[in-house]
Formats: structure tokens, C-alpha cells, sequence
DNA sequence: ACTGCATGATTCACTAGATGAATAATTACA
DNA sequence: TGTAATTATTCATCTAGTGAATCATGCAGT
């Protein structure tokens, strides 16, 4: 992902698309500089998943997983905003790579309960740091005052959407 | 792209991954709400141009073209930060639909001249004019000293990033 | 002019991620 | 009991993207 992919969407609108030549841009494009930092925030923070052995998606699941022990496979397609035959493959994985087990419920034998593995916790742990240590580059550069008034506006942005941060970001719009 | 996919990547450490509750989150996490905020203008404008018929990449295609006409596919491609091949795929759809055209140049044989066709341009315009409504609708909530002080921060993080407005995206890392 | 190398476009085989339909096992309920 | 709903799973398919190979053309040096 960090190289040269032609990356849908981060372009809501690019500066002076058109002959117009001229620094006179007329809309602050605060769409277009959103896109892009997400998509910048976004790959930063899979080349760390990378760095773990793991997708984001995979990443995503590990922290779900992290915080709902025991949760089980359609619960978790539905936090995800995903479908329950994307998850199986997902699991697989993570299975195969010994960071997550599937149990069956004693109560329900549908159910495959999923749980991290010691090495899945600690590979949790490290998403954690790694986060965290995201978090400090981002903002390195702003004064504290700076990045709390970014935080504030950017908390603001969020609201108005409707974006709650609980919901994975691709469950706007519900999974037809 | 509206609906459930798992997205990946954004969510570099979601709010309060793990178990210990309460809302004393130690992090701003900008980088959750960066990628969380880009995302969703990224299909905010994916929706937009899923309403002209095209996809996201291709209206990028179709803006370069806008501001280049009679650009070859290498450069076009170089400044997508795609490859040759990608490109022709994207060309041969556009071609398809009538919004551009390959004219072999005069003076060099092998290059392809691209250029938009007259519903090229009309669909450029309507691009143009998506981004506007969307960049309102983004600043819709906030005063406008707000939006100023955003645009000021998103920007100053931009440059920090040393991501420049008129390269694509998905073009720092160099195709190798 | 000839040779050899570089370059632009194209094709092709392959991968990864995602989607929806069909199926089997199990549970819920009328 | 029997019928419907639910969970997990498999499978065929789609799309976007990648890198290697190929072909035609241009160009520099001899």
C-alpha cells in the first residue's frame, strides 16, 4: 500500500484542476486536505501493521476482538460493517497465525466464540505503542495549543457528521 | 464502496481499544479522527462521482487531462503515481465512454496523446462543481472563522508531511 | 545506414480483497 | 413436531492493481 497506487478518492477536488492558472483558488479545499492527511494517517498506520505482520483489517479485528472476548463471528461482521464471509476469511488467518482462537459456545453451537492468544494480546499491546507513537508524529510540529484546537475542530467535524467513533467507518451506510 | 467493506486502515487505535473503560482517553487521537474525517470525504466524493458514471480514479484521470490536454500516458501515469499499465486500463474505459481521446502525436510515434472529449469536459465542469458543493457541505456547522483556523492547521500539517497539493496522494513513496 | 539501447503502449497472468448466493448445522418458535 | 430463522462456511465471481514480456518507435554513436 505505501507505493504507487493510483488510490481512489483522495482528490475531492484537486487544486486549480483546471487552465486557470493562478494561485487564486477560490474554496479553502479543506475536503481535499482531509482526504489527503486521512489517507497519509491511514498508511502510516498500515506500514506499523505491516510492521507486525498484519493488515489493517486484521488490525481492526484484533482490537475488537481484544475488547469483546468471546464475541462471535457475526457480531463482529457486524462492528466491522463487514459480512459474515469476509470475517471467515479473516479469522482463518488470524487463526492460522496463532493470534486468535475460535471456540464453540457451550450455550449455542453456532457460535464461534473468538479470543486473542497470549501472542495476540501482545500483538494488541504493540498496535497500542504504535499508535500512540503515530499519534506524537502527527501532531509534532503544531504547538499544544495547536493540536488541541485541531482536535477540537476536527471532534466538531466528527459530531456533525454523525461519525460516531465506536462504529467502524464503513457502517455509515449499512451493510444492504 | 458505499456500503460495508472493511476499510482498511482507518482506525490507527480506535478510542479506548482495550478494557480499561471510562472515557479518560490519555491521546487527542488526531490520527483516528484524520483518517476517520478522510475517509469519509473520500467517499462523500466517491458517491459524487459514482453520480457521473465514473469512479473515483478516473476522475482524477479526467481532471489531469483537464489541466494537460495532449498529455501521454507515461506522464499521465507518472503523475498518478501509477504504472503504464493501469493507465491503459483506465484509458481504454474512458475511451469506451466517450469522455477522452488517444490521437497518436505527430512527432513521436509512440506516445498517445490524451485529450477530454466535449462530454469529457462537461463531466469535468461537474466535478468541479461536486467538489464545491461538498467542500460547503463539509464547512457546513462550523463559523467561518472556524473553517479558516482549520484550513490553516490541516494545511501547516500538510506541508509538515511535506505532502504537496499538486501531487497525487499515493505518489511519495516512489514507484519502484 | 547500421547497431544497439531506451522509451511508450499494450497484453497477459496473477494476486488480494470483497461480494452475494447456496449449504449445513443448529436453535427458536408456533 | 415441524417450520423458520440464525451461524458459520464454501464457492464462484468481480474489481483494482502489479510486474513481466512484447512490440513498435525513436535516438545516439559509430
Amino acid at each position: 500500500m505505501s507505493d504507487g497506487s493510483v488510490s481512489d478518492g483522495p482528490q475531492p477536488g484537486s487544486p486549480e484542476s483546471d487552465g486557470s492558472r493562478g494561485d487564486q483558488r477560490r474554496h479553502p479545499r479543506i475536503g481535499f486536505l482531509l482526504s489527503q492527511l486521512g489517507a497519509h494517517a491511514t498508511e502510516l498506520f498500515a506500514d506499523q501493521t505491516r510492521g507486525l505482520g498484519i493488515t489493517p483489517s486484521e488490525a481492526g479485528v484484533i482490537r475488537i476482538i481484544g475488547r469483546s472476548a468471546g464475541i462471535s463471528q457475526r457480531a463482529l461482521a457486524d462492528t466491522l460493517g463487514s459480512v459474515q464471509s469476509r470475517v471467515v476469511a479473516l479469522i482463518d488467518r488470524l487463526e492460522g497465525a496463532g493470534l486468535v482462537t475460535r471456540t464453540r459456545s457451550s450455550t449455542d453451537r453456532r457460535v464461534q466464540e473468538l479470543r486473542l492468544t497470549e501472542s495476540g494480546s501482545s500483538v494488541l499491546r504493540s498496535l497500542r505503542h504504535a499508535a500512540e507513537a503515530q499519534e506524537a508524529a502527527i501532531v509534532d510540529g503544531l504547538t499544544s495549543e495547536q493540536a488541541a484546537e485541531l482536535f477540537g475542530l476536527l471532534s466538531k467535524l466528527s459530531s456533525l457528521r454523525g461519525l460516531d467513533a465506536e462504529v467502524h467507518v464503513g457502517y455509515r451506510d449499512a451493510p444492504r
